[in-house]
DNA sequence: CGAAAGCAAGAGCACCGCTCTCCAATTTTT
DNA sequence: AAAAATTGGAGAGCGGTGCTCTTGCTTTCG
């Protein structure tokens, strides 16, 4: 049973080196130096090639949240809720810079004839939930304040509601809004950094994304008391890999 | 030279039935009754195609956005900030629910082969243009306050400096960088809710992004004095194109 | 030992982007 | 008006793709 994890193996080489649009099965064949039509006895089909890389996607920038957390976590004095939620972010952006084209996979159009099956949605989960854990820690140690905005219209509140409730009971439903919104947020800033909408706009990205990050954490409560923001320090060490303008525009 | 016009809008039509992956250049040749080769006179490769439907699509939504701010502006009272700024979110929502492919092609994941010329580069800014030129009515009218977030760090200050050299030298350089980061997360909430992230998430999609949105015009300064936040009245009208949930995802 | 199941290979289908050569019509130039 | 040059299109063909079907070998099981 370990064919399937050359296959995988190379296939994420190939996802890696030409990205989503660029991975073959034949090549993978060949490369494995099996015939092409050997491989469809253990993928049905490209798509689940795919979706088995997606997986594997989401799992990897899952466990790289998950670490900088525990790292960060490991610091002394116990970091801040601020700076936990900070290096959450930090990390998917860190990692999405560091794999391209497995971010461009989960997080930018779904390929083709993709499919997402319910397989992605626990690993799809864990860095959604890696924020729920840093915004519930800051509520039970009392660091949590108010989010920002205003009430919650109706049909937001059932679903914040229903979230709280499968999530974190514990946490005010419009704090659960504001994450939903902060999550995606977090996001949206990095996959314009990605896929080049910064450009000719924002050079310093890191310092930029940064900030954005402190801005959204204030946004779902998080305070950023006790140690002045000093989020500058370790703000200007991810860079290097950006350092052409836009990463999956080579052409 | 209305063939490269026939060409495109074909190309156009396939696009928005299959996704960019589906755009095939013999197809397109097939339905326009002509030789496959014939078409390499009018765009010398796919990609070149593409890149016309790329600015096509900048132009589209950005047409759109500028519509909405019209529309909006031809409003009785006159339309506050906020209104204002809403309108524009509102207005790239609901153009990129009504052509998901093409949003997808404008703002999701590079195509393989992409090619991101200069000419793009206009047309994509009408977008991020109208969100200036929100904010800084805004700011002549005297209806600007403090945007929210820390003082900014040094490069950062840097690109958001030369930024409000060439857009709004009058603007608050904290207020310029506090907006592209708006912009990127507008874009980042929408793009979560049409590539499948808000699936089993968020479900009222509309109210959600009405929400958020109020909440980045808060963020970039834009006060929402006056009639009290009634962001709700409009919020709830521009559903039915998400009756479904998740766009993109068919299979 | 023989049957059955698992696995790999090969050929082949339909499609793709793209290039090359060729031809006809048209336009320009002489 | 005749000749030359440009243009727009057609066809064949190359190498590539995903995928299917059949064939054959090998291993395992009864």
């Amino acid at each position: 049973m370990e064919i399937t994890a050359a296959i995988k193996e190379e296939a994420a080489r190939q996802l890696a080196a030409q990205g989503s649009a660029g991975l073959s099965l034949r090549a993978v064949a060949r490369e494995l130096g099996m015939a092409s039509s050997a491989l469809y006895r253990y993928y049905p089909s490209r798509d689940d090639l795919l979706t088995a890389l997606i997986i594997d996607a989401y799992d990897a920038v899952g466990a790289a949240v998950e670490e900088a957390l525990a790292a960060v976590d490991g610091s002394r004095p116990a970091a801040e809720p601020v700076d936990r939620w900070v290096a959450v972010c930090r990390a998917v952006r860190d990692w999405a810079i560091a794999h391209p084209y497995e971010y461009a996979l989960i997080y930018g159009s779904p390929v083709p004839g993709y499919a997402a099956p319910q397989d992605t949605v626990v690993p799809a989960s864990r860095v959604p939930l890696a924020l729920v854990s840093v915004v519930r820690d800051a509520h039970t140690a009392g660091l949590l304040g108010e989010p920002a905005g205003r009430p919650l219209a109706g049909p937001v509140r059932a679903d914040a509601g229903r979230l709280a409730a499968e999530l974190a009971p514990e946490l005010p439903i419009r704090v659960i809004a504001a994450l939903v919104a902060a999550w995606a947020q977090v996001f949206g800033i990095v996959s314009f950094e990605l896929f080049g909408q910064f450009n000719q706009v924002v050079e310093a990205r890191g310092e930029f994304f940064e900030q954005a990050a402190v801005a959204l954490a204030a946004q779902v409560g998080l305070r950023t008391d006790g140690a002045a923001q000093d989020g500058a320090t370790a703000a200007g060490d991810s860079e290097g890999a950006s350092g052409a303008d836009g990463i999956l525009r080579e052409k």
